[in-house]
DNA sequence: TCTGGGGTCCTAGGACCC
DNA sequence: TCTGGGGTCCTAGGACCC
């Protein structure tokens, strides 16, 4: 049996976390640039406040029904997610840290002695009192089944929680209430192809013949059918896979113009995606620079190029000089640049990297350079050590109007509680 | 009348997830 | 005026190998 634990609006719930005041209140959290809404508390959504609808077209509704608005802190979801997969990690052996707010927990051979659901409240409990996150819990036979029952968990009060899809009648029922678009793996697009060949609900779907299902909508598609059909095709999967690309970019606070500008942000991007590379143990054998000047449409100019390296790398140093070139070439006077981004692919593991005869660079030199910056920067706590391309005045840096404190991770930011005075 | 049977690698495009 | 930022997998088709 899987857990599916899904932490409830969950950048929403980081921020109340901190501020009890925010309780009952609406809030959201907006995407970077506080550009559109990216998590909404209850009370937003019951205003009618859309996933991804853009703040400026909200900004009205936000002063008339005081919402309490966020930036993004990343640092601070990112650290909260951790406290809560570790919480997790004491429940099972086998945990998959599926995103940032999801784990899915494998339940066999546990000793469950009041069952299941008796076990995922405990497990709902002790993230509320470790953490102060709310979760929702679905427990199925398989992945895409507990997918389902955390849904079910979340939507539906008398669950208070926990969504447990054991019997053949639960499921029945759950699949039957559940439209086809709800469906894990099912998305945007399939959905309404779906509906137009009058399958409706999850049902609907376990209902087709298999060798309907393989040719309309291939493997995947057969796999999430066995899956709603109670076959298990996706286990539990601990370890995560090193990434395969990496990509690193961001819309800029106001549109930049100058070549040095760029350099500067394409520079950082690629320091931040060198040092996911390293972290993962890789090196990247090529790298690709993207541009996107203002507007939309066809009249957007967009360029990209990409480079090989000789020799996979994980050298900032190095990779940054083949983001240069790339720069260079797909850099148009003139233009006003809105985006940018770096993406490393051809990902291998260092251990694999292929050596050059003809090579020109002290790898060992680099690589121990590399070393002691990540090492430093990780100790003191963000960019210290960095290159000097990297700095200056980052014009480019998107706007946070609304950043909370990193209140786990800073110790600037550690909050402060006053004693109540006699 | 008759036309083998196996592979690999690469790319573009389309779908999906959070 | 303003609309995020990451990822994955699969398939088809072309080019190549023996």
């Amino acid at each position: 049996m899987y857990a599916l634990v899904d932490c409830n609006n969950f950048f929403a719930s980081c921020e109340r976390l901190f501020n009890p005041a925010l309780n009952g209140r609406p809030v959201v959290v907006l995407s970077g640039n506080d550009g559109c809404v990216i998590a909404r508390s209850n009370e937003a959504k019951a205003l009618g406040i859309g996933m991804g609808q853009p703040a400026f077209e909200l900004r009205d509704l936000f002063v008339r029904e005081q919402v309490a608005i966020f930036s993004s802190n990343h640092i601070l979801y990112g650290d909260i997610s951790r406290r809560v997969m570790s919480v997790l990690s004491q429940f099972s052996p086998e945990v998959e840290v599926y995103s940032i707010d999801e784990a899915f927990l494998s339940l066999d051979g546990i000793d469950m002695p009041y069952g299941a659901e008796a076990y995922a409240r405990t497990i709902a409990d002790t993230v509320m009192r470790c953490v102060g996150i709310p979760v929702s819990i679905g427990i199925a036979h398989t992945k895409t089944l507990a997918k389902i029952a955390s849904h079910r968990a979340k939507k539906i009060a008398r669950y208070k929680g926990v969504c447990h899809l054991v019997t053949p009648d639960q499921c029945a029922m759950a699949l039957i209430e559940c439209p086809i678009g709800d469906v894990w793996g099912i998305g945007r697009r399939l959905a309404p192809k779906l509906i137009e060949e009058g399958i409706s609900t999850a049902w609907d779907f376990t209902h087709m013949s298999r060798e309907r299902v393989r040719r309309l909508y291939t493997i995947e598609g057969e796999r999430t059918w066995r899956e709603l059909r109670g076959e298990v095709c996706y286990a539990v999967d601990e370890l995560p896979a090193a990434r395969q690309s990496i990509t690193v970019s961001r819309t800029f606070g106001q549109a930049v113009t100058t070549f040095d500008d760029v350099y500067e942000a394409v520079a950082n991007f690629t320091a931040t995606a060198a040092e996911r590379l390293r972290r993962q143990g890789s090196a990247a054998s090529s790298i690709m620079v993207f541009v996107k000047g203002r507007g939309c449409g066809p009249g957007r100019y967009v360029g990209a190029m990409q480079h090989t390296l000789p020799v996979a790398s994980d050298s900032t140093i190095e990779l940054l000089q083949y983001a240069r070139r790339a720069l260079v070439s797909v850099f148009r006077r003139g233009e006003a640049y809105k985006k940018a981004g770096v993406i490393l692919g051809h990902i291998i593991p260092r251990s694999n990297v292929q050596l050059s005869l003809f090579d020109t660079v002290d790898r060992d030199k680099h690589h121990r350079l590399m070393q002691v910056m990540d090492s430093v920067n990780k100790q003191v706590g963000g960019k210290v050590l960095r290159l000097g391309a990297e700095g200056g005045h980052h014009v480019w840096k998107a706007h946070s109007e609304h950043l909370s404190p990193c209140y786990t991770t800073s110790f600037r930011d550690i909050l402060v509680v006053k004693a109540k005075e006699e």
